[in-house]
DNA sequence: TGATATAGGACGCTTTTGGTCGGGTTTCTA
DNA sequence: TAGAAACCCGACCAAAAGCGTCCTATATCA
């Protein structure tokens, strides 16, 4: 329940491979598909889709590829998925046009949104900076937990 | 994205349709499939599951129903969406078995175990009795959206 | 001019979701 | 004690979403 698509993650772990890299280097969708083992062309056009949100820079061409738009303490994990998987919406209740197709006595829409905006806050404040490999505490944490 | 489904929709709808009432007092699938215009077979089974579950108390017969197995103000609405939904994971790499299926390079695991923490927490903290009808803030901030 | 990229539409397979149908069992009550 | 009213539960179906592939077009560079 409640999960991200596997298309989100594999955005963010493309965003964050990019993260990895100095400013201003372009990798390729093939690049990074082979580094992670995502298919190519399934990669590929999320790679489309964060550049048409604005988050990543394309070139064409030989030894072209893709890029942060910005740097990676400026571009948050909140971003990425919205761009992937659409608005975040905790329940069918909640939608664009704030409607409900239920009775009008449904008073769990509100404290629903209230969960809603939380998530929206936590996935807000996480940077791509803060997913990098080197991240040290987190490693250690990671190794704990097996 | 990240969206529960219907059905948790209705289980929450129905749980705290059951907490407006006076403690021991029962309500049938149909009393509440009427009142929300929920299906009456889905609800049904919505039930069931609560009752599985250990939320709910069944009475079978005439004049049978459900009623809280417990206060309203100890059943969180976490315990109700795993109940129908299942185990909270807001991304597939997250498993019961905490297995990972890409490669062990994935450093973006662990921030969002943390953030799934976060969600769990504030769905833990949330009660069937903070989604009361006669909870006139919830009902004034909601008009104030409008 | 050809190789390497991005850009993107069309399709198909699989899983999930939402819902129905039909047949049980339990309990109350007339 | 029969039947009505409720719970219980598996099987099934249709629609939607998710995931991936194929194919073609376009841009850029050596």
């Amino acid at each position: 329940m409640m999960r991200l698509t596997k298309k989100a993650d594999y955005a963010l772990l493309a965003m964050k491979c990019l993260a990895e890299h100095s400013e201003g280097v372009s990798l390729s969708a093939k690049d990074i598909a082979d580094e992670y083992h995502i298919p190519q062309q399934v990669l590929a056009k999320l790679l489309q889709r964060l550049t048409k949100a604005g988050l990543l820079i394309s070139h064409a061409g030989t030894h072209g590829g893709y890029s942060l738009a910005r740097a990676s303490d400026e571009i948050s994990a909140f971003e990425v998925i919205r761009a992937i998987d659409g608005p975040l919406f905790i329940t069918s209740c909640i939608t664009v046009h704030g409607e409900c197709d239920l009775t009008r006595s449904c008073t769990i829409k509100e404290p629903l949104r209230r969960v809603n905006d939380t998530i929206r806050d936590v996935l807000s404040a996480m940077r791509l900076s803060d997913l990098r490999e080197n991240d040290t505490e987190a490693r250690r944490e990671l190794v704990s937990l097996r």
